[in-house]
DNA sequence: TGTACATCAGTGAACGCGCGTTCACTGATGTAC
DNA sequence: TGTACATCAGTGAACGCGCGTTCACTGATGTAC
């Protein structure tokens, strides 16, 4: 089966591309490299042709979720600026849609506890991650009291996270709706109006 | 072996307390039934006639984790109100002292993303909590722009965990600190000095 | 152009291990007489 | 008060299972002649 580089390549971005779906759906722990192979359309034997181990993977898969939540959190909004552009961006990670797809979604609120508890290189991934989110977003979020762009949307960052984590988590949907909404308010302290939920 | 029924519950709140502090430690998949009877001073064998299954231990320890949390976060502010009470619980949650034990903190950014992924017990539970933590925080908490009492309470719990949870994943100290700091000023926007980590 | 060979991505079975759970058993205690 | 018995909390071995990882092998492809 000597097919090129290439398609090697080919095939160890779809077991990245698996990984990061299947991690962020049913955690890292829970998800089985038999699994994350299967989805791959491979067996559990191939994965170490590729990854050191799991682990490696799990880091490497930060990078992909990144690619990912930046087209859908920034895609289309080159018309706005200031509080509007950050508004639009608030209600997109504060949806509906991003809380019931966790799959596709930002990897900080189904990863980020389990990443807390692996080794370095996880944890480096996803502070580079973070690291990358905040420098993006910095340049076009308007400071807030006390917090510079920077500072601001590190902490949205945080808020961000919680806030899907615990609307994920909470069975009562009304519960988990309203935490999405004065999570959005708590964001954007500028915007007096009644923020309401339209994902 | 029959000692009489307070012995029996003596022993089942020593099983919750050790599976309170091992499942917030290690995380709920990652730690076993066995570790957990373990640091009961038990074997394993013995933890189905207290507990129904593991789930069921992991929904019963955030009751448990409730009072630790409560106490830890609200005790000996009795002389404070307003901004002064909130700065001080803000203070004390998004602390080096809370993010460098998790074993004994907020169960939220420790077991938040994994209960969310678990049956309908545990995220019950974790309701439960919520509910309670905001219903005890609200009647001293000032509104904020847009946001009630009880809104911003719950607004603020999520920006807790989020914080709490990158400030643990992050291996740079100073990025960590910086979490703590940035979120405090998110958290308490009244307040326009700038906040210093010090506990 | 056609053929023989070397390569190596991926297979599939096996490894040791720890998991959550079950269950026959034990022995310290409470109780009845 | 002393003794025989019933109870049942906890033990420890075993259950089936899936885990992460290893490894001898295969066979489609690229390459050399």
């Amino acid at each position: 089966m000597r097919y090129g580089a290439e398609h090697k390549q080919r095939t160890r971005r779809r077991i990245v591309e698996a990984g990061a779906r299947r991690f962020r759906e049913s955690g890292y722990r829970a998800a089985g490299v038999d699994q994350v192979m299967k989805d791959a359309g491979l067996t559990a034997g191939g994965f170490y042709a590729h990854f050191s181990s799991k682990e490696a993977l799990l880091a490497e898969t930060l990078g992909l979720s990144l690619e990912e939540v930046r087209s859908q959190l920034l895609g289309g909004l080159e018309g706005l600026e200031g509080v509007e552009w950050l508004q639009a961006v608030v209600r997109r990670y504060l949806s509906r849609a991003h809380r019931d797809q966790p799959g596709a979604g930002c990897p900080l609120p189904t990863l980020g506890s389990e990443i807390a508890r692996e080794g370095e290189e996880p944890r480096l991934a996803l502070q580079s991650y973070l690291q990358q989110i905040v420098a993006e977003l910095a340049p076009r979020t308007p400071a807030a009291p006390g917090l510079d762009p920077e500072d601001r949307v590190l902490a949205t960052a945080a808020l961000f996270a919680g806030a899907l984590m615990l609307a994920r988590a909470v069975p009562d949907e009304v519960l988990s709706d309203r935490i999405l909404r004065v999570a959005r308010r708590l964001a954007l302290p500028e915007t007096a109006e009644p923020h309401t939920l339209t994902p």
